[in-house]
RNA sequence: GGAGGGGUACCCAAGCGGCCAACGGGGGCAGACUGUAAAUCUGCUGGCUUUAUGCCUUCGUAGGUUCGAAUCCUACCCCCUCCA
């Protein structure tokens, strides 16, 4: 192992705080593999690279060689996130849990090494609770240390209702270090209260408080808002390489740099070397570029990531078009199609009013030319190249039934 | 248990008998400019068709009044605040 201060410089990039530093010093001293925990939620197997960054952590633990738990939280799914605007949470049943969790290995074994990653289920120890337990657990911790969570502060001065059972999730989740006996505990910074609780619980318990470490969250493609699913600002790490490398590049050069920071494997001097070659007039899209590249090849194979640029560079600086787009037949009753009706039918718009809409604003093409008139039909037994707006793309060839 | 406030399109939010497919903002989409970036400017943003001073569906749900309702009435559902 190497010696603890080395290990903490890697362990802190990136990272927003560590609580506290000392502690993590003690506890690598002893040259014993920590035990590293995360949670994670049963109920969102789809991971997107905002998630990754804890994950990535997880990864440098283990490079160190400490044990990473991936422990999910099917348990405390049942209570629901306080934060969580709606109560009602469908409950998983026990297969369906099991389901997401092959689903999330499939994932997470992108970037962790099984060999060392121990996969757990909170419910293991939480399910043979009794109630008298879960009170036990409760008398440990009191209502005004509650109220120091910031939401919840927020919300009992603003007069909104606290759930009582909403006070029992930072619990829960603190027990689960409790009973891993964790050495650390990582999550989001939003994160951060939960994690301290298990910290304050471990002593009662009989045990050395965890380390906390908390990652910042990775704003979305947006460049404002945290990456989630629900904003549509994501780029999932199970979507297709040319779909993962466009979303990439379309993010903002202010954001770039955020992301190499927190997803690239490089080390920081490199990052810095480019920052600098920015600034002395490299163009920023060719930073965008090594970017998109690395994730691409991180969760599609090596070489993915420079085919993709290749296609990339050829289809939107060079404005070809790419040579293995399928083609689709549309049937229609007639000799004729009218164009919106395609577009419809191609998945290139909404509806028929909707392609009505782009052909009016000059975004649709045929065979490369602009279409000027709404009106325009397409021919049947006729094949044609049909562009709606930056990425839409078809070919067709029209069919009479 | 009592009193009051509110549910409008993806989100926020106007409207409070006809001029409402519904102001405005956000978001999204498209065009121009570019590096498929950002910023900026412009347009669009329920659906259908024979693109029209056209038709259909939408303002929590179900009924009712009216020539006509998101707007008025009744019942119900949901959310919030205050008092107990």
């Amino acid at each position: 192992m190497l010696p603890p201060a080395q290990q903490i410089e890697e362990l802190r990039r990136g990272a927003a705080e560590l609580l506290t530093e000392a502690d993590l010093v003690r506890k690598l001293e002893r040259g014993r593999p920590l035990k590293v925990k995360a949670g994670f939620d049963p109920t969102a197997p789809d991971l997107h690279l905002g998630h990754t960054v804890l994950i990535n952590k997880m990864r440098q633990f283990q490079q160190l060689g400490h044990q990473v738990i991936f422990l999910i939280g099917d348990f405390t799914g049942m209570i629901g996130d306080p934060s969580g605007k709606n109560a009602t949470r469908p409950r998983l049943t026990p297969d369906e849990v099991k389901a997401n969790a092959r689903t999330y290995q499939d994932q997470i074994f992108k970037i962790l090494d099984p060999d060392k990653t121990v996969i757990d289920f909170n419910s293991r120890w939480f399910s043979p609770m009794t109630a008298t337990g879960l009170i036990e657990l409760a008398a440990k911790y009191t209502v005004a240390r509650m109220l120091e969570r910031d939401d919840f502060s927020k919300r009992y001065k603003s007069g909104q209702p606290i759930a009582v059972h909403e006070f029992l999730y930072p619990l829960v989740q603190g027990y689960d270090s409790v009973a891993l006996q964790a050495d650390v505990e990582l999550g989001g910074t939003d994160q951060k209260f939960n994690l301290l609780v298990g910290r304050q619980l471990q002593p009662d318990y009989g045990q050395e408080p965890q380390v906390v470490l908390t990652m910042p969250l990775l704003e979305g493609t947006d460049g404002v808002q945290k990456m989630s699913k629900s904003l549509g600002n994501y780029i999932g790490i199970q979507e297709s390489p040319t779909e993962m490398f466009g979303k990439l590049m379309s993010i903002s050069d202010q954001l770039m740099w955020r992301y190499l920071e927190l997803l690239s494997a490089r080390p920081l001097s490199e990052i810095r070397k480019l920052r600098g070659s920015v600034t002395e007039g490299r163009n920023p899209r060719d930073v965008k570029f090594e970017l998109a590249v690395e994730i691409v090849d991180r969760f599609h194979g090596a070489g993915m990531g420079i085919a993709e640029r290749e296609r990339f560079i050829a289809r939107f600086r060079d404005g070809a078009i790419p040579e293995n787009i399928e083609e689709t037949p549309i049937y229609c009753s007639g000799d004729t199609a009218r164009l919106a009706n395609v577009l419809k039918d191609l998945g290139l718009a909404a509806s028929a009013s909707a392609a009505y809409r782009l052909i009016e604003q000059g975004a649709v093409r045929i065979d490369g030319e602009r279409v000027e008139s709404r009106d325009t039909a397409l021919a049947a037994g006729s094949s044609y190249l049909l562009q709606a707006g930056k990425r839409g793309i078809a070919r067709v060839t029209l069919r009479k039934t």
